[in-house]
DNA sequence: GCGTGTATATCGCCG
DNA sequence: CGGCGATGTACACGC
């Protein structure tokens, strides 16, 4: 159920949004405001015509007319309030904690909706790193080139943070594998040396450390090579043959990239 | 300028989108829609309804009921085609590097709005970690408790990354100063001790290692601890007094939190 | 464009 | 709620 309104006087809209707010509606405005907040930040915005979108949950967002980002926001389970001030909207939507409040000055209204939105769908992503870590730990040979045997996934080393995977090899080392699902940084490789040296002063020496990406930073290769660890390329198109779920993706009518599948960049 | 249109025919509509995105104007609407995406992942959303916002620049966002995100998005400098399919608008979003493809099929159109928003305001922000950097740099002894000398801000640390703030103490010692704007994580410990070592193979022992935040994790403190590296604790109230930026927006008359200005959180 | 680091990051999981 | 790591992170800035 969507509302329109072509009554755009400051007063009429300033009711249909404190209106739909209680109502849980979704609120779209389009308006010219400034916008402030303070809270982890400060940040001061002048006039402007921009989106603002308030959702049922609390969630404000002021979108300017570029960017993939809100310039301004609040997120899910702020108290979202407004008032009429000479002349102006003033929405203010805050939460408790983290302390912060954003204002809106809205001065003009070019448009509003409110509207009902049903959405019970399921969201489905294939390709995280999680996917691939356990389809790594389901056919290490296939996606790393060397048998390995799963041992434990998140493995947590105390006070040093999870390894992605812990397995072992067939001379019986341990193997601390790294997954990124883009190119790996340096980053990377000082996160995955800190997880080999903890687990080597766990276990003993014979721990080795494997970074498995798509592709790695000239600068991370370098670091990688040393501190003696080592690096695999992971290759999509194999990954999509261990998890079903990939292929699935991947196989499905849908948005095809098309041809040879080249259009799955770099995984 | 905002175009309402209350014929919402999916044929019509699909004409109106293509027409406001060749004129480069914001497009808004309220539809029911599936959504699908592949590139540097998959993703399939059914059924449900949705706002799609589709920006001048090409950046194209789904926005479900709730949460902050969008459910599906493709970022500036997508390029945007609209298509009539077997009584459904086609939307597709589409980059090339990296290779990826937002595909959204209008089922049913609730509401659509397409304007040219005008926007020039700057936007101000304080309270960045770049600025309690500089703030540091120019008042040590006020904002860590000891007199340093600021030797270099960002300095590079050639293949291991850039630290932050580069000082030296009363006695000659090197300190790298590691700035976290928000409570500080085992991530930054060993990002500080990583920027430590590296300086102490260039310069030799005398190297200090600061890491400077409003607040530090448990786990954090005992691994700076056993790393032999420090942790000062930093007040924005004391901050304030520093950058005049950081003044200048707390005490303007805006969304001031009020009273003792307790609201803005941790800093 | 790659490399590096920040973000009012947000989000999800887990203790 | 804190701690920790991933994100299709996006974004800015430097080389």
């Amino acid at each position: 159920m969507v509302s329109r309104w072509r009554y755009l006087q400051v007063g009429e809209a300033a009711e249909r949004i404190a209106e739909a707010i209680a109502q849980r509606k979704l609120v779209v405005l389009l308006a010219s405001c400034t916008v402030s907040y303070e809270g982890r930040a400060v940040s001061r915005l002048g006039e402007g015509e921009r989106l603002i979108l308030i959702k049922p949950d609390g969630c404000t967002l002021v979108h300017r007319p570029y960017g993939s980002l809100p310039v301004n926001y609040q997120p899910e389970g702020s108290l979202v309030s407004v008032r009429r001030e000479e002349g102006a909207i003033v929405i203010v939507s805050a939460r408790v904690k983290p302390s912060e409040k954003l204002v809106i000055r809205v001065t003009r209204v070019l448009h509003l909706v409110t509207a009902e939105l049903v959405d019970n769908a399921e969201f489905e992503m294939g390709g995280s790193e999680h996917e691939i870590r356990d389809a790594i730990a389901e056919a290490a040979e296939l996606l790393l080139g060397e048998k390995l045997r799963p041992v434990e996934a998140e493995a947590k080393l105390s006070g040093t943070g999870f390894a992605d995977l812990l397995m072992v090899d067939e001379k019986g080392n341990f193997v601390v594998v790294e997954v990124k699902r883009d190119r790996a940084d340096v980053e990377a490789v000082y996160q995955l040396k800190r997880y080999v040296e903890h687990l080597r002063g766990a276990v003993g020496p014979r721990v080795r450390g494997i970074l498995a990406a798509p592709s790695i930073s000239r600068k991370a290769y370098a670091a990688l090579g040393r501190e003696g660890l080592e690096y695999r390329r992971l290759n999509l198109r194999q990954l999509a043959k261990v998890r079903e779920g990939l292929t699935r993706f991947l196989t499905e009518e849908g948005c095809g990239v098309g041809g040879d599948g080249g259009g799955v960049h770099n995984l």
